[in-house]
DNA sequence: GTCGTGTGGGAAAGCGCTATCTCAGCCGTC
DNA sequence: GACGGCTGAGATAGCGCTTTCCCACACGAC
């Protein structure tokens, strides 16, 4: 194992101090000098203080700063489940945003627990981050949305901004997703395609990402004069082997004439199609399905799946930019939100019906 | 646009002095109720403070505490691309651990740039993190590696601890990944399926991961006394797409006699997947596939994928382990890379070759 | 020559904490 | 009953920075 090569002593990082010091300045001339105050430095002064940084190889000490500043640079992300695709992609989206305007992110794991997700708030607050990013798993009458909405609302009463993405109840910003209208497209396309017996796997109830999707989905197939028998809304885990274990089940009480499933996201989708095969079905050929996300993998499943592209970077580029905004209103809210709209992707996981 | 409710007055957060105020007691008991330090407090001093900040919604500033301990609750994480479900999944091992820890990670991307990555550690120097894991992108023949070095070694030295995920030259603890071994035995494993003619799809050649899964894959092959013709060597980029052109690349240059291509990792698999799919041929049947790494969603793609086992997330939090390990030696590194050993998975798309 | 008026460096007062130090108060001891 | 030793609360000196505030100096105007 290695141990950090020869020993040479340990020491404290160089302090401004440090720097000031060597250049032989004042401590006031060197935190101009390196940081770019409003006040002008001169310029040989400057040189001398930048020298001696780079001889010290001093980095300024970022909380030492958010104390004096008392302001971080600091951006909190949470989301439900960081390996998930659907969250990985935001988080990148965020990160890579956050890199733009040189700040630092700081990232926490719900799992999908309204409980956990209180005490993250809590935790992350201690770090006064200068933006909150919430991803994820917004539950309707949720008993913890009180606690949350108090928490969050301490926190923007002392300067920071709490952003959603997706829909939420709570008076703070949100960059709503179309969930709902993204279905509702799909169902009218699949429906075009010949489809006219649906059945859907959907989340827990409670999951509002569900709620909207299952409704948008109703509602795109009402517009057809179609309705899905609650017996064909299986509802179960919003994961990849929720989506598997509700195929299973699905088809062990009998597809009936269920021409197409559409799960409600991309990775239930493919456990769905895993079910499927595992049950001697061939998705796309026995039985018609659609996912919902777009995400990158579903290009390389056999067959290729049909889906609702959500630019998910983009969202989370756009959810930073929508916190950092001084003064976003609904229009920048909804320009934001255009960004970041939907589109149907149709591939050979839902064929045309042949007449 | 929500904004924040009703305009209630903007303030600060709550300090440590306002709880103390609030409890009537003096800063330093509040300061030793609320953070447990060596020194007893009076049961009921204690329990007004923790009334108080209750009562204030008091959260201990994390940048004032780094400040005046000396000594930050940050771990930095760098990682080539978020997205990836390889580093996605080993970030969600390493921020598991945190938490475990109560410890904050930050989160950055080297979109698998040398220059970047060398700019990003000397950025997030600054957050005096405790820790700081590099995962991703080790390269050979580096000229920024000199630099690094540099700039960890002085990490390094002011108290932090560098840990790389998988094999590195530089002096600084490593959790060593079974790149090689699991390249070898997945080549073994082949060939006692009946495989005899060989391909791989390689990254960059100056890439560590590459070098060492290549010179595996050939050691198992040479154990059997097979080589792999250089011209079935395919280099291309270590992602999705690079596996897809590759493929395809390989594939209008004339497959050969090609029983079997080796993809140096699941994604570039599943694109390679993708492209004989585009180019008529079927995976599995007309040409095997075998991945490494594991990720989930091999389980989904069809054929299902042949692949060594990474037990990622658990990678991660062994890299954090080691890294907090106060006196890991030898045996502590060799037992948590134990901890994170592979394991070849067979699956449909390298079927049993009929004699 | 005197007085504004800039300009820009340095001293020093914080920022919100922790940890050392000081010092009452109390017990036990001979 | 005076004193040493302990206990634990409070005052305070930092931690590494930023940002006032102060002031010396130079310049132009009258």
């Amino acid at each position: 194992m290695a141990e950090g090569g020869p020993q040479t002593r340990r020491s404290t990082p160089a302090t401004l101090h440090d720097v000031a010091r060597e250049a032989g300045v004042s401590l006031a001339t060197a935190s101009r000098s390196l940081n770019g105050s409003v006040r002008k430095v001169n310029e040989e002064y400057r040189e001398r203080v930048l020298a001696a940084a780079a001889k010290l190889g001093y980095t300024p000490n970022l909380s030492a700063q958010a104390v004096a500043r008392g302001t971080s640079t600091t951006v909190a992300l949470l989301v439900a489940d960081i390996a998930d695709p659907y969250f990985s992609s935001i988080a990148a989206g965020v990160v890579g945003a956050a890199g733009d305007d040189r700040l630092i992110v700081t990232m926490a794991e719900t799992k999908r627990d309204a409980e956990r997700e209180l005490e993250l708030v809590r935790a992350m607050r201690g770090q006064r981050p200068r933006v909150m990013i919430l991803s994820g798993s917004r539950t309707i009458g949720d008993p913890n949305a009180v606690a949350l909405e108090a928490e969050l609302t301490a926190y923007e009463q002392t300067g920071g901004r709490a952003v959603f993405i997706s829909e939420s109840d709570l008076p703070f910003r949100t960059l709503p997703l179309a969930n709902r209208s993204g279905a509702r497209d799909l169902a009218v396309e699949l429906h075009g395609l010949g489809y006219r017996r649906f059945a859907a796997l959907t989340g827990p109830e409670t999951l509002r990402t569900t709620h909207d999707r299952v409704a948008g989905f109703a509602e795109g197939l009402a517009s057809v004069g179609i309705r899905v028998p609650d017996d064909r809304l299986v509802r179960t885990a919003f994961t990849r082997d929720g989506g598997y274990d509700g195929m299973r089940r699905f088809i062990e009480a009998g597809l009936g004439d269920t021409q197409v499933v559409f799960a409600l996201n991309d990775v239930m989708a493919m456990g769905a199609m895993s079910a499927m095969r595992d049950a001697g079905l061939e998705p796309g050929r026995d039985l018609a399905v659609a996912g919902f996300d777009d995400i990158p993998t579903v290009r390389d499943v056999t067959p290729r799946l049909t889906s609702v592209r959500m630019p998910l970077e983009r969202i989370g580029e756009q959810a930073l930019r929508l916190a950092l905004d001084d003064e976003a209103d609904a229009a920048s809210a909804r320009a934001a939100s255009a960004d970041v709209s939907t589109e149907v992707v149709i591939r050979e996981s839902t064929p045309r019906v042949e007449a």
